[in-house]
DNA sequence: GTCTATAACTTGATAGAC
DNA sequence: GTCTATCAAGTTATAGAC
């Protein structure tokens, strides 16, 4: 008996197709054929393509702002939620790529009220993050710096992984965690 | 009399609903209602709709490549070329992000040979800026730490500016290059 | 060079037999 | 739940009148 449901099976895929080929660029048959059925059989498990995006998209996103959540009632250091925000985001990147590449590049293609919706949660996760450096500037711990440039800088650092991590090349967590995390917090320190 | 010709207009149009919808999302309906023609009149000035897409790419790719040729010549010190590279970036995004976006994003979806020709110039790029980091680490200029990680959180420092740069919250090109640069240079440096 | 008309095909999604 | 058959709409690109 299989552990996983036929529309886990269909989730999965979708991801997997979505990062790849992205999500204008997949078809609904070539989903199917990717899970062995035919393209109509797909909807006896889902509505609709957009629902596959939607899912993807929004249970990432609950994801960050979860552990942003957690973080900030257990921690109170500055620089210690940095770090900690830093590692969680490249653990998400190594161990689950397929969804953090959806999540963060075909986002683009949500329709509403779902785009809404997501735009908000994510809107939300970033603003607690600039107001931590912007506090971080404030109290002298980061350089003297426009905040929002630091923050940009400090995110992006995280988004080549899910890309560049694939099969064949793959570079240990635990130093990219160290390493990427290193650089960037040397960056942004008084 | 127009300074810019017809086939020029519809590359920047296409450029630009590339980059807010993306290529495959981008119709050549729209495309033509974007320049005040019918579909089919596009295709007395342009032979595809993949055409477009290969000349953005290419002649993107080709900008970085020889602006590294230049500056090989010119400077030998690490840092600075570094540093040059790094300004380089951020002068581009700053001022064609257009251009920026579609190379940055889009070139997935060139078909062969195009794909071929445009992933042999991007990794002769990025091959050599690998070494001059690499060569770093070994001189002991650059910190002790894996050249690759080095390698892709220095680039990925600058892929965010053309989307974030939005008309409306313009940050400015100088304090960009300062910040970034800094911020960057700072983490990576011994 | 621009148009209308249309070819040739792919798309997401539905109807209904089994 | 899965299939075959199909719909309605959209796609890139071409043909040919003007």
């Amino acid at each position: 008996m299989a552990r996983i449901s036929k529309k886990d099976k269909i989730f999965q895929a979708a991801a997997r197709l979505f990062k790849e080929f992205g999500y204008q660029a997949t078809s609904m048959r070539q989903l199917a054929k990717e899970v062995g059925l035919e393209a109509s059989s797909l909807y006896s498990h889902i509505s609709s393509k957009q629902e596959l995006l939607a899912q993807i998209c929004m249970s990432e996103a609950n994801k960050y702002l979860e552990h942003m959540n957690k973080v900030m009632k257990e921690e109170n250091d500055l620089l210690e939620i940095l770090k900690n925000m830093s590692y969680f985001h490249i653990e998400v990147a190594v161990e689950d790529p397929v969804s953090a590449t959806v999540f963060s590049d075909e986002w683009r293609y949500l329709e509403e009220p779902t785009l809404t919706e997501f735009r908000n949660i994510r809107k939300e996760y970033e603003s607690r993050i600039l107001h931590i450096i912007a506090r971080g500037v404030n109290e002298e711990v980061l350089i003297d710096r426009d905040p929002s440039i630091l923050f940009q800088t400090f995110l992006s650092s995280f988004k080549w992984i899910y890309i560049y991590n694939r099969p064949g090349r793959e570079l240990d967590k635990e130093v990219l965690k160290v390493t990427i995390t290193e650089v960037i917090l040397r960056g942004m320190v008084k």
